[in-house]
DNA sequence: TCTGAAGACTTCGAATCTAAAGTTCGAAGC
DNA sequence: GCTTCGAACTTTAGATTCGAAGTCTTCAGA
C-alpha cells in the first residue's frame, strides 16, 4: 500500500530508460521532467478524490463548486460560462447541475429579464462544502511542499508559471513549434 | 469542443487572488505551484490529444500502446497487467482492447500454456504508430523547456521526483499526514 | 478422480461524457 | 406585426467507464 502503489507501474527510473531504450534521440532529462510533472498530477488528483469522496461529493462537483465561489459573491453563473469554465459540453453540465441541485450544493432558477438563460446559485450547504474541502486540500498541499525550501519554492513557481504562459500563449506557425492551445 | 476548456478561466494571478478572497489562511506560494501543476498538466494533455489524433488514435489507445512499448519485446502483456498499469478496470480493458484489434494495433490471442491467460501483443502497425506519436511529443516536448536553463531543469527535475517520491511513499499515520494513495 | 477455491477474463447494467438535433426565447429586418 | 436568425439550454443517441456478477480454467486437497 504505502511502499508499492502502483503493482504494475514501473519506478521513474525504470520507465525512462525503458524510454532511452524504444526509441533514440530522446533527451533523458527532458522525459524525466514531464514524466514526474505527469505522474504528480495523477496521484494528486487521486488524493483530492478521496478527500471530497469523504465529504459525500464528487471530484467532478467540487469543480463546480470551486468555479462558483471562486467568481466571487453572489456566486451565480450561467450554465454555459461553466461548461466553458470547467472545458465541458454545454449537455454534460446539464446533467451534473441536474445532480448537484437535487443534492441541494446549487440551485437552478429562470433569469427573469432574458427566460432563455438560467441561472445557477450556490446554496449555503454548497459553500459549505466547499469551504470543508479547501481546508482538508490546503493540509495536504501544505504537506507535499514540506520538505522544499523557500528557495526551491520559489524557483519551482517561477518556473511552472513560465512553462504555463508558453503553453498558453503559444502561437501556431510563430516563435515556437506548440500547436495552438486555444 | 474542448479546445477551449479556458475561454471564462482567469489567469494564475486572478485566481489566486480570488482563493485568498475567499477562503483564509492559505500560503499563496503553495497555491501558485499547485495551480500551475494542474493546468500545466491539463494544457499538456491537450495538446497530446491534438497530435494522437492526427495519427487516427485516441490519448486512450496511445496510453496502451505506450504500457506495451514500455515492457520492452516481444511488447506482451496480459489485459490484467494493462489495467493495473493503466489504473483501469479490468472490464474496461476488455473492451478497449476490443477496438484495438479490430484496428489492427495489437493481437488478442490465447496463451497456449495456460488457456485462462490472454495475451495481448503490438502489432508492427501499432508500433509504427507509437513512434510517429512518439516524435511528435518529443518536439513537443523539446519546446516546451526551450526557455529553462541547464540549471533550471535540473532543479525541476530534482524537485519533482522528490514531490512524487513523496506522494508516493507517503504512509497512513506515519511521518507526513498524507493519505495513503493507493 | 473428484471437488472446491482461486484466478483471469468477459458480460451486464448503471453512470457520465460527447456530438448532434431539438426547443424556447430574444432581437433584427422587412 | 411577422419572419428569420441566433443564442442558451435541453434532449437524445452513442461511446467509454466502473462495479458486480458470470464463465472458464487451473490447482490443491480429499
Amino acid at each position: 500500500m504505502g511502499d508499492t502503489p502502483d503493482v504494475g507501474e514501473p519506478t521513474l527510473e525504470e520507465q525512462i530508460a525503458a524510454y532511452q531504450r524504444e526509441f533514440q534521440g530522446l533527451d533523458p532529462q527532458v522525459e524525466k521532467i514531464v514524466s514526474a510533472l505527469s505522474r504528480l498530477n495523477r496521484r494528486m488528483n487521486v488524493a483530492y478524490g478521496r478527500q471530497t469522496a469523504e465529504l459525500g461529493i464528487s471530484n467532478a462537483e467540487w469543480e463546480v463548486l470551486k468555479a462558483l465561489v471562486l467568481s466571487g459573491a453572489p456566486y451565480r453563473m450561467g450554465p454555459s460560462d461553466l461548461a466553458k469554465r470547467l472545458g465541458l459540453t454545454p449537455a454534460a453540465m446539464t446533467h451534473r447541475i441536474d445532480r448537484m441541485v437535487t443534492e441541494g450544493l446549487v440551485t437552478r432558477e429562470r433569469d427573469e429579464s432574458n427566460r432563455v438563460r438560467v441561472i445557477i446559485e450556490l446554496t449555503t450547504d454548497g459553500r459549505e462544502k466547499w469551504l470543508e474541502a479547501m481546508r482538508l486540500a490546503s493540509v495536504f498541499e501544505e504537506d507535499l511542499l514540506q520538505d522544499l525550501t523557500p528557495a526551491e519554492r520559489a524557483v519551482l513557481g517561477e518556473v511552472l508559471t513560465r512553462l504555463l504562459r508558453r503553453v498558453e500563449h503559444a502561437q501556431p506557425d510563430a516563435g515556437g513549434r506548440l500547436s495552438d492551445l486555444e
